[in-house]
DNA sequence: TTCAAGACTGCAAACAGTTGCACTAAACCT
DNA sequence: AGGTTTAGTGCAACTGTTTGCAGTCTTGAA
């Protein structure tokens, strides 16, 4: 304990409340409030133990504080693949809410398995004061139980008794379908997500209500770039000239299917897709979409979450008309 | 303390190891051992403090933990912006490694700021076992300085007295370049990035060391789609038939570029990125690019962490041909 | 049979802070 | 002047866990 193996560090010294409450010459509970209670301390007392803590280099910890207060300042992220486009604007502005009102955040991936969800919160729940999970695959029930050991806010999922960050794709997806049916197209198709999807569900549903547009419905589709390539050949083939994506990935395959069947966009099919995903608009065409504000959410989860209020929100989303889309021939 | 304020959380209950310890009817020496040293108590007494614990839902606390033992089972990591997508890959594989040890991850971006940085290594210090710097832009002393407070590993800069991992962009370069040798280009263009940047001079410095190929130097350049798109007139005037471009965003933004003064890629002009981000895959044309191996130099970093190594590491890069490179006319 | 060596387990002191309570002195109010 | 606040500080107990030391009980060997 305190010397390292293998890699010594050089100064070891852990300046802790006593050293600076020795070197200022006050007892540890006087420095102890000139950090956490600064108004509790005389103002000429209160320097001196400040000048001399900065001398020190002195640090309250944390994990100690947390201890006693029962709070850590800590907060954990859970998503089920960082690396997934989708994710890292979220991540971001998630960190740098938490930061400003000083939080740490600790990031997770589940790699898409719901038993990882669970045992991350396990982990984490001494840690923090609470979790942010993103689109969790966990059964209601056990997140449920879950819920009694650490409190959490949810994006993307409804959860009874739960904070909820919602992203009204429903809406979104209303808002292409008109766009396609303003451009001139009737015959929609809708290329879906996994079966069992809520968001794909959510998409449908809108999508279905749009008048004077015919829809077909193509699906269930892996979420991928490659689900989007595999349906472009149902797409030609059912006529449609106006195709609303399960998400971006999507989308970028299919017009990549597409242009292997001769088919190009937006001149012979117009393609919309959903989530704006950087490389959706680094394409070629640069792909119209429906834009989820990840970002807000993400830093409304947070807010919430350190607030302790219990709320359920539902952000707006909205249309990026790009290049992908345009009148039908 | 134990009573949240506003949103009341129904079981507060924490089981503590004492809690165990008197349903099991044994000292809480022993429980605690059953956890972090199961080898010094008796199969019996183990198994039913184990059952015990179980029943009780009993999780040990792991910043209590860390304030006798010194080590908090945490590591940091922080890079320049989460956002940009040369780093997601990293950061899952460097959660992915910590977790196979049992680690947590704090993920923290430092927007670009060196002050940040510094800021943020401070406030991790007491709070992790060490951390990880992506590329950090802060001086070498005041690096060093910190190295003090807490053990780091820095990815993509030498720093002596720290432990490295480096992703050798010169020899990427080289095989770029060789490549458009090889393919029959004699006059290539090398978009560089901002000015003062190390990898720009890396690569740089291996690029003219290829024979047979004359290299135009063009730059400085924001590392961006825009700098790409900004230097397309450049290209197309120096009479360069291949380009290596200082990342995939920069080889993104040229290809749109050049098309916009009607030169197509690779038919008129090849291009070579470097990093092979997730939008360069799904690009059209597929982008050749230099692959960095963030993901290995992620989970690499972590592991030195973790053993307390100080080594310095470099980590071959090498080339993936997709579709933007071709033969000249 | 005796003694030493293990194998377990308990005791109590850390670890780095926070906080309710008690105490002192000064300031305020009639 | 005497009593009552109030501001500032110290005391000590407490947070949940680890760990060196010491004690007890077996076990094995001489």
């Amino acid at each position: 304990m305190g010397t390292a193996i293998g890699c010594v560090r050089v100064s070891d010294v852990t300046v802790t409340i006593r050293d600076v409450a020795r070197a200022s010459g006050v007892h540890v509970s006087t420095v102890s409030r000139t950090f956490s209670a600064p108004h509790m301390v005389n103002a000429a007392t209160r320097s001196r133990v400040l000048t001399v803590a900065e001398e020190l280099g002195y640090r309250p910890n944390r994990a100690a504080r947390a201890l006693t207060t029962g709070r850590t300042h800590n907060l954990g992220l859970i998503v089920a693949d960082i690396a997934n486009p989708f994710f890292p604007p979220l991540i971001k502005a998630a960190h740098s809410a938490a930061r400003q009102r000083d939080y740490h955040l600790f990031v997770a991936d589940t790699d898409e398995e719901p038993a990882a969800e669970e045992e991350l919160i396990q982990a984490f729940s001494k840690q923090v004061d609470g979790v942010v999970l993103c689109s969790p695959r966990s059964s209601n029930k056990a997140l449920e139980r879950l819920a009694e050991r650490v409190p959490f806010v949810v994006i993307n999922r409804r959860l009874r008794g739960a904070a909820t960050v919602l992203m009204d794709v429903g809406h979104g997806a209303r808002l292409a379908v008109e766009h396609l049916a303003g451009l001139g197209h009737t015959r929609v198709a809708l290329i879906t997500g996994p079966a069992g999807s809520w968001t794909s569900a959510e998409i449908r549903t809108a999508a279905e209500q749009v008048p004077g547009v015919e829809l077909v419905v193509i699906g269930p589709n892996a979420p991928t770039e490659r689900g989007g390539f595999a349906a472009a050949r149902r797409v030609r083939d059912c006529g449609a000239t106006g195709v609303l994506a399960y998400n971006d990935l999507v989308a970028i395959g299919l017009i990549e299917g597409l242009a292997d069947l001769g088919l190009s966009v937006p001149q012979d099919v117009s393609v919309v897709g959903i989530d704006d995903i950087v490389p959706g608009r680094l394409n070629r065409p640069k792909l119209t979409t429906v834009a989820m504000p990840t970002a807000a959410a993400g830093r409304l989860a947070v807010d919430l979450l350190i607030q302790e209020v219990s709320a359920t929100t539902s952000l707006e989303t909205r249309l990026v008309i790009r290049d992908s889309t345009a009148a039908p021939r």
